[in-house]
DNA sequence: GTTACTGCAAAGCTTTTGCATCCCT
DNA sequence: AGGGATGCAAAAGCTTTGCAGTAAC
């Protein structure tokens, strides 16, 4: 768990698990879906703890929260720039890394001072296709 | 409000109220917002009566609704495809009409049948800008 | 030993729903 | 006249918060 340590938080068993568990995840999870889980294995774990673990995962730095779905904030241990592609029938959330050129035109942009981008792509899934 | 009337729904005063509300308003607002100002016209009118409104509004694709702050849903009489520039500061949400060609690969689109895109850009307005 | 985290329960907010009444078409 | 819309209040769903006890550092 040494990778972790860098994190300058308090490595609590529970946050170990969601660590770990967001560790290589490409789903983008819901809060529940993390608390179901890591409950499984953890069952004494609390859904504020979720929540707090979360909250200072994101100020750390280490997941991006995701605005996507209307119903539920989603979390995204991968903090790279990218882009996703949402199903419209499941909420299906694929990563899409390929380079965009997105700049606004000087005088569309008013006087912001622009930080960055995300493109969210909507579609279809394959899955979703067959069921029509 | 003849022009209304091809939206194929029954057109109330609380409802003629909104849409001329959302007529040429360009401030992406929430339903809160539409409410407190709709009702200093019309005291009479109910939150119920405000979403009831917005979603037979959005299913007849007169309205977007947008995730875009997730603390409230908000709505954008404006459904032309365009994008949106945020203010990480104040939450104000500023069109951009520009074009850009998002294309995604075949080989990151697997066999999603891609509908659409929608750009958010991050900044930081002037407004913002000088708080800091 | 401190400070920060946990768990529980309650509160907060936005959005939705049930239902009797009302009114647009 | 009939079906949809309104208003009110209550419910639902996600997220946050307060607090006493506990564990990481």
């Amino acid at each position: 768990m040494k990778k972790y340590r860098e994190l300058g938080i308090k490595l609590t068993p529970q946050r170990i698990a969601i660590l770990e568990y967001l560790d290589k995840n490409y789903e983008h999870p819901s809060a529940e879906d993390i608390y179901v889980k890591v409950r499984k294995k953890y069952p004494m774990m609390s859904f504020a703890t979720v929540y707090n673990t979360l909250q200072a995962l994101a100020d750390k730095g280490k997941i991006n929260e995701l605005n996507i779905d209307p119903k539920r904030r989603r979390y995204d241990p991968d903090t790279g720039y990218h882009h996703h592609l949402i199903c419209s029938g499941c909420k299906k959330i694929v990563d899409i890394h390929a380079d965009f050129q997105v700049n606004i035109p000087d005088d569309e942009k008013g006087s912001f001072e622009i930080i960055g981008n995300h493109i969210e792509f909507y579609g279809i899934c394959p899955v979703c296709k067959d069921k029509e």
